[in-house]
DNA sequence: TCAAGATTGATGCAGATGCATCGATTGGTT
DNA sequence: AACCAATCGATGCATCTGCATCAATCTTGA
């Protein structure tokens, strides 16, 4: 419990860090290049997207993208902001809202995926054969597990998000 | 150059994304709790205290740590606020100046060390057995190669450097 | 020697993030 | 029914980031 690092998991600590940051700012630049915005918002489309009706909760897309709450928030007010969702009432939760995406939210969620699937291969299926690329998922999940000395039973978590940042 | 990406590499960018941000958290929430600063602090006294005086140029710093200018401007801003290093006349170039690691700053670099280590062993080290880890290593590293469509030769760079976000 | 351009480091500004807290509403307990 | 804790979403505030630009100094080349 309280041995020291080994070199490798030291190696493979910085190079997790300065490899996810440097294909991120990658794909990331290319996307804007392309005119596109922040990664983040193609995640909420895309989980506003599959979702039935094309409505969340903000509760829920929260969960999906494991970011916090006022994060969630705010992402929305800039999708309400450009058009691309719209804040819906409702009735079975006062408190709550729906968040449903627009016409030109759907628009904008399938040109970046585009453009987004370019770059992914651009800057990590081409460095990679699938099946290096499928030893790498595998080892990376090692890491995703149990994180928090949790304390009790955390909830499973979605297998498909990205979290943005 | 316009394939789309395999399932393989779209899965390999989502564990990346997903898990690094994960494990930064993981480890960056045990620093802070233990109450010390943000890990950019640690690197940024690391590059210091292993450099020739404990003093480097800014613009050293900036290239081991991978960050932005602006960034590295006031990151070191801020350690000259908490007496952690001090900004010290270059007389060899008069635009410029040195950044010195303090006795403060020295000590509390090598706390964080003690703390960063045990959280690395407890996040990463722990999961992976030494041959995992270093199999890991060495498929990040075929991502981490030429990611701008580099034009001429973009300068090597510093191999242990973790860049800060 | 001198002007043109490059390099170094700082900073004003707009936008983003983290943290704490709020008001509203719900559900559970007695 | 009446209360109280928990949930939902928003927001004020301080901080941090990215971008553009600045002044100062250095280097180059005619």
């Amino acid at each position: 419990m309280k041995r020291k690092p080994s070199t490798e998991a030291s190696a493979a600590w910085i190079r997790l860090m300065r490899v996810q940051s440097r294909v991120l700012d990658c794909v990331e630049q290319d996307l804007k290049r392309a005119g596109f915005p922040p990664l983040a918002w193609f995640d909420a489309l895309m989980e506003l997207s599959r979702a039935p009706n094309g409505e969340l909760r903000p509760v829920e897309l929260e969960k999906q993208m494991l970011i916090p709450q006022y994060s969630t928030s705010r992402l929305i007010d800039r999708l309400v902001d450009e058009g691309l969702a719209a804040r819906r009432e409702c009735k079975m939760d006062k408190r709550g809202l729906f968040v449903e995406i627009t016409a030109t939210g759907r628009e904008l969620h399938k040109k970046m995926g585009s453009a987004y699937a370019v770059a992914i291969e651009k800057h990590v299926g081409s460095k990679l054969t699938d099946a290096d690329a499928a030893k790498l998922c595998g080892l990376l999940d090692r890491l995703g597990c149990a994180c928090h000395d949790t304390p009790a039973g955390s909830p499973p978590v979605a297998k498909d998000a990205i979290p943005a940042r």
